[in-house]
DNA sequence: ACGCATTCTTGATCCAGATCAAATGGCAGA
DNA sequence: TCTGCCATTTGATCTGGATCAAGAATGCGT
C-alpha cells in the first residue's frame, strides 16, 4: 500500500483501530491484522436522530448495527398493539444478532439521541469470520453474551420486585457507562420514563415514584433526566435479594 | 473407508446421519459429508437419569449438550437461594450456548426422565465450524435463535397475565413436540407444577387454579401429569393478548 | 401392604403494584 | 414570548396473583 495514499481525516477518526471502543467491541481482542480486515467491511453512516428506525421488525435483515455514539433501543410488538422494550443500547454494544436465525427482524430498533452507527453487513462478517479463527470466536461470544444477558434479565422479571428492577437497571447503566470511561454516578437518560417502565415490566408511575423513593433514600439524585447515584453499595444491596430482610417470593424446585 | 469395516450396532444406531433429530438438530440443512464430519465429534453418553447433572453453574464449559431423548431442565440461581428456571429442552434442542462467553456455566442443567444426551466438546466444534461453513451459520442461527426464544420469553413475563403464560408454556410445548413426530395435543410434562411456576414466574397455586380452570373451561383435560389439549385454536386466542376483551397492561412508548 | 414425604389442590386473606384521576412542569413550535 | 401537548409526578383506589393454611392425592421405600 503506498504510503502516499490519501486518506482523509474522517476515515481515521472512526477506523475501528482508532475506535476507542475497540476493547468492547467487536474487535475485541483481536490481533491488529485482524482489525484491519475487519475495518475494511465495517460501513459507517452519518449521525442518525432520536426517533430514527435502524431497522424495523419484518425488515429483511442484512447487517449487524454497533453504536458508536449515542444510544438505541430496540423493541418487539406484543400482542394487539403494545411493545416490549428489549434494551438501550450504549456505545460498543452490538444490535440485531437476534434476526439471524430467521434473516428477518423481529425487533425494532429506535435512535434516543442523535447516534453514530457502525453498519457490517452480515454476509460479508461471515465470509470473513469464516477465515480468522479469532474473529469468529470474538463472534460466537458476543452472542453468547447476549444470550447470557437475556438471562440476567429473565431473571429479574421472574424474580425481583420493583425496587429491585429499578436497583438493577441504574446499577447495569452505571456500570456499562463506566467500562465506556464515562462517570459511573452521573449521567443523563435518554429514554422516558416510560420506556424504563415498559422494559422492566412496571408501570410509568412506579418508576416515578420510586425514583422519588431513591432520592428520599438518599441513594440518588433525580433532576429530570440527569442522574446521580450517591450510594452505589446500598443500591448493589437492593438488588441482591431483597436488601434488609424483606419477605421475598423463593422458589425451590 | 474400507466395506469391510467393523461398525457396533450401537454406533450405527446413534450416529447423527441416522439420528431422526437431524432435521432439527445441529446438522439441520448440512450436507451429508458435513454430518459426517460433525459425527466424527460427537460423543453419546450412557443414559442419564431423573435429577443427574449435566453440569451445575460454575462447572468450567468444555462441550454443548443435546438431547436427543428425555428432557432436561435449565435454571440459574437468583440471589439468596432461590432459583430461576430458564427452559426445559426437549430432543434436539442444544444446551450449554449461554456458557460460551465467559468459559464457565452460569447456570445448571438437570435431567428431568431418563435421558440420552449427546456432548459435544465446544473447542472441537469451533475447529469444524472454521472450515466449514454451512456449520458455521448453523451455530450462528442457532445462536440467535436462542437469543430470540429469549427474547419471547421476555414479552411473556414482562406483559402477560398468568393465564396467558400457562397458554403459552402448554402451545410452545405442543408445538415443539408436534414438531418432533409427537402428539400435539396429548403428553405427559416431565416437570412439576412448582417447576412451571417458577418458569413462568407465577406461584405454584396458581399454575394448579390455572390448570383447574383451563379443565373446567373445556380447554384441556389434566390428569397428573398426563395432558390432553381439547381445544388448541381457543389456547391460541387465549396467548394473543387478553382474549376476550379482558383488561390489560398496554405501553406504548 | 403400610407409612411417610412430597406434590398437588383448594380456600381465605393480603398486598405490591396496576389502574384511574388530576395537577404540575418542560419543551417544541409558531 | 406564548400556547399547547407530553412527560412526569403525586394521590386514591382496585385487583391479580402471592402468601398463608389446610387437606387430598400420589409415590416411594421398606
Amino acid at each position: 500500500m503506498s504510503q502516499f495514499k490519501v486518506i482523509s481525516l474522517e476515515s481515521i477518526r472512526v477506523a475501528c483501530k482508532n475506535c476507542t471502543l475497540t476493547s468492547l467491541c467487536l474487535p475485541m481482542g483481536l490481533s491488529p491484522e485482524d482489525v484491519e480486515r475487519l475495518d475494511e467491511i465495517v460501513k459507517r453512516a452519518r449521525p442518525l436522530h432520536r426517533g430514527d428506525y435502524l431497522f424495523r421488525e419484518g425488515d429483511r435483515f442484512r447487517a449487524l448495527y454497533v453504536v458508536k455514539t449515542g444510544s438505541v433501543k430496540t423493541f418487539a410488538p406484543s400482542s394487539e398493539g403494545g411493545e416490549q422494550v428489549l434494551g438501550f443500547h450504549l456505545p460498543g454494544e452490538i444490535i440485531g444478532l437476534d434476526a439471524i436465525d430467521k434473516d428477518v427482524h423481529a425487533c425494532s430498533a429506535k435512535i434516543l439521541e442523535t447516534s453514530a452507527i457502525c453498519e457490517i453487513p452480515f454476509t460479508r462478517l461471515e465470509d470473513l469470520t469464516a477465515t480468522t479463527p479469532s474473529l469468529q470466536h470474538q463472534m460466537y461470544r458476543l452472542l453468547s453474551k447476549e444470550i447470557g444477558q437475556d438471562t440476567d434479565m429473565l431473571l429479574l422479571l421472574g424474580k425481583k420486585n420493583a425496587e429491585e428492577r429499578l436497583a438493577a437497571f441504574l446499577l447495569s447503566l452505571s456500570q456499562r457507562l463506566h467500562k465506556r470511561g464515562l462517570s459511573p454516578s452521573d449521567f443523563y437518560l435518554s429514554m422516558s420514563r416510560h420506556e424504563i417502565g415498559n422494559y422492566l415490566g412496571l408501570a410509568v408511575e412506579t418508576v416515578s415514584r420510586l425514583f422519588t423513593r431513591f432520592q428520599e433514600d438518599g441513594l440518588m439524585c433525580v433532576d429530570r433526566k440527569h442522574i446521580q447515584l450517591l450510594n452505589l453499595p446500598a443500591l448493589e444491596s437492593l438488588v441482591g435479594g431483597s436488601g434488609q430482610g424483606r419477605r421475598q417470593q423463593q422458589q425451590q424446585t
